[in-house]
DNA sequence: CCCTTCTGTGTATGATATAAACGGTTTATT
DNA sequence: AATAAACCGTTTATATCATACACAGAAGGG
């Protein structure tokens, strides 16, 4: 009888007793996730509480409890239902390689769009319908590829902590470029610079150049170009994947 | 004055009035990280707070903050402090394909022995001194590959965020393997049989047989397995800027 | 020698998640 | 129709936090 698995999961997946007696419900699971999601949207995870959620829509934070077991749980709804992408659903008209980029750009947005999902602490395979959906979805686009099961699963896993790289990435150059460079705390200059003198080039002799640079600091850049990288990355892997399937074809 | 980058940073660099007039200091930054780090070792993030990091090392709550402004910057002192990796330093006498593989390995590592570092959040790409040691580390494996300083960049982000998507991978299957397959909240099977139960065909076309199979849930793997799935999806990334070297070096 | 500065410590406060008990409501059962 | 059970949203209470504030003592500088 250890903490088990999160019944959050069962939850999302709409199981629970049909409850005939009592009175009727004035709210609704998918209200309070989607007043939880639009306020992690709006001011960060951290301002995600019962009672902030529960004052939203009207009532009290306690009243949350009889909809939801836990505040984890309620995270575990919010990743899932930010994971409800509206799947489009082309028939595999375009390759695989099409499909991925698809696939990875979709969940990039996803993080673009909800920043805090970058944060969550809670974390894990997916386990929720709709996070189970956008697995299916790639697997789709990988139905022709002829790769076992087990690998199609790990191309789906490297794709998506590619993204998910992407997203952090993104996520830092927005602030970055929101903060400009106001003077830091610790001296006058500008973050970046502060920076480019911590790293010295005997301490951190590759890294040095390209904090001096500024390439690290991404001071430069704007969303286009962070554009040509997410291009860049995907490019290498699905050239990996592609090289895998014409080594796998000459075997045969 | 918005609320900017988290000044942690600065004392994770070492960086503060060398206070000469008070009384003695009885305790000192790094006690209080690696008492801190040890308890999460043992019981979880969630277990850290002020109180028991304090008491464990004898003293109040409050005479932490005479060392650190709040427990997040404490938190990224937590995450500093375990990426002091003991970098071995081959001087690049294997290729870098090994070095990246080192280094993959070597965050994964990480994971396993501090499986509290996948819950914490994100603060952004690593800014503190132990994290880009091991940065300057990755780049030095790649120093002799012909690629821009932003390509490697984007490739050490890219290796980090998928040893971090491996790191959760292990934990899961290390939690199921743990817990067997008990007999869940919701119905009498176990976890697995009724989350094969829930993907049904129509609804997830491409991923039912995945699941069905057992080979989503994982539980006939060890951990073993989980590293030939570790070692596919490293390759094709390897593989892929292999190519974009090699296709590189066509064109001059 | 005093005064500034810093130390660790109590005390206090405001959030927080969530347990427990309550009055009112709806429905199933008698 | 009457009763009882189940359930809803609320009120109240508690325990745990992070952290602001003010204090008493310690150490060094002038």
């Amino acid at each position: 009888m250890d903490k088990q698995l999160p019944n959050g999961i069962a939850l999302s997946w709409g199981l629970g007793k049909p409850s005939s007696r009592g009175p009727k419900r004035e709210m609704s699971l998918k209200q309070i996730v989607d007043t939880a999601v639009s306020i992690a949207d709006k001011d960060g995870l951290a301002a995600v509480s019962m009672n902030r959620v529960a004052k939203s829509l009207g009532f009290t934070a306690m009243s949350l409890y009889r909809y939801i077991p836990s505040k984890d749980d309620l995270i575990i709804l919010m990743q899932d239902a930010i994971s409800d992408l509206s799947i489009p659903l082309e028939k595999a008209e375009h390759g695989w390689r099409e499909a991925m980029e698809a696939f990875v750009q979709a969940t990039i947005d996803v993080y673009k769009e909800h920043p805090w999902f970058l944060e969550t602490p809670i974390y894990g395979v997916p386990m929720t319908p709709n996070a189970l959906k956008v697995v299916d979805w790639a697997l789709g686009g990988l139905q022709h590829v002829p790769l076992e099961d087990s690998e199609k699963m790990a191309v789906i896993l490297l794709l998506s902590s590619y993204a998910r790289a992407c997203g952090i990435l993104q996520k830092d150059m927005a602030r970055a470029m929101q903060l400009g460079s106001p003077p830091d705390a610790f001296s006058g200059k500008g973050y970046a610079d502060t920076l480019a003198s911590l790293v010295t080039p005997e301490r951190f002799p590759y890294l040095h150049s390209v904090v001096a640079s500024g390439a690290y600091t991404d001071e430069n850049q704007s969303s286009e170009d962070a554009g040509d990288d997410i291009e860049f990355g995907l490019k290498r892997i699905l050239d990996g994947i592609e090289q895998y399937l014409k080594k796998k074809k000459e075997q045969t």
